[in-house]
DNA sequence: CTTAATTTAGACCAAATGTACTAAAAATTG
DNA sequence: CAATTTTTAGTACATTTGGTCTAAATTAAG
């Protein structure tokens, strides 16, 4: 049954979420599904396995968004849409943020996995910045790799903005929104005025 | 004996940082270090217990730094030296902060206390941040709160440029002063002109 | 309907962990 | 030096976990 399958990476999630990847055992996730662990090592060998396949589901759902967005004209408009959208898939799975690093130290084909995907992600925001700069809402680079430092700091927030909202945040959940707007705010001050005047309208529009 | 339980800090320390807090049992250090379990118990009771000392440790570190770096008349400067030997200290913690939401979970307590001095550090850099203004290297808000919010992306980028390097860098030490040049370029695009040539006369002074 | 494949449960095992208890050894104190 | 306190080691226990193996139950296929 495909059923079950689903119904084990959905308490999955749940369990990673609420305990942390750490806390929670195959023997607990079948526990709480009240089936047997040895159906649930049937149908995943591992945690890892398990963690994999939800990074998979991760995976699919930031391709589909991409797609989405390539449509929009306004660079600057798709940068909002994708970063808020991004913003609530990755709180959905959120323990995979949250426990990043413990999941690649015991995890290392998914880490070089990941490692390959930031490199895409480098290139397609360095790609994004240069059509921005085209379009005369992004001032040039004042100096040599600028915006190259920028795009680490966006890796950097992009990779742990739940953990610090989980730390600091009554409401995690509630913060989404406050953290998209501060991660958008990175590229503020590089934009030109007619960025702003862009970017201050659409912090409206969005009601960031 | 003192010197015992200074030893256990220290292989803690190491293990920690090695291993990651979640894959180091009390026995395992005593183990190493050659005691009983039961007598690395007699000084620390937990794991907990054991991480909260460590916490101290980073405490009194910071607080040192920080009376060092009051001397300093030029404030700019006064945050190169501060970041490049906090992040020094943090590189030698380092368990801490990757495996920060871990650690704050499992210890309430702690939590608490480092959200009390998150306001703190909050307000520390809201002063930096005027008194550099008023020596003209700072550029003036352009809108309200625009350095509330540089502030929580100075808190992010603190708390997880370790994490994010031991994912993404092939040797974390030697990183380290890549990421405090990326931690302080945060403020660059913030500075008035003035601002910027002192800023890029220390980047060539600390060779960063 | 019978056979084969898939899915599920249950039992068992070895290893590790936190914790508690007891007693020996070492250090300190009067 | 004797008494007391501090430090250390050893043992034992209940619990949890990841794994493996076997067999029953269910489903799919011919």
């Amino acid at each position: 049954m495909k059923n079950v399958k689903q119904k084990i990476l959905k308490k999955a999630k749940e369990l990673f979420n609420d305990k942390g990847v750490a806390n929670v055992s195959i023997r607990q996730i079948s526990r709480e599904l009240g089936i047997s662990h040895s159906n649930l090592i049937y149908h995943f060998k591992s945690k890892n396995a398990l963690i994999d396949s939800l990074h998979q589901q991760i995976l699919d759902a930031a391709i589909l968004l991409n797609q989405d967005i390539k449509t929009e004209k306004n660079t600057l408009k798709g940068l909002f849409i994708s970063t808020i959208k991004g913003f609530e898939i990755i709180y959905d799975f959120r323990f995979f943020m949250i426990d990043f690093n413990l999941i690649m130290r015991e995890n290392s084909d998914l880490h070089r996995q990941i490692k390959e995907i930031e490199k895409l992600r480098f290139l397609m925001y360095r790609d994004t910045i240069n059509v921005m700069i085209d379009e005369g809402v992004l001032r040039k680079e004042e100096y040599n790799s600028e915006y190259k430092l920028l795009i680490i700091q966006i890796r950097i927030f992009s990779d742990y903005w739940v953990s610090s909202s989980q730390i600091y945040e009554e409401n995690a959940k509630l913060a989404i929104r406050k953290y998209a707007r501060l991660f958008l705010t990175l590229f503020y001050p590089y934009l030109t005025l007619k960025g702003k005047k862009n970017f201050n309208e659409l912090v409206l529009n969005f009601d960031l």
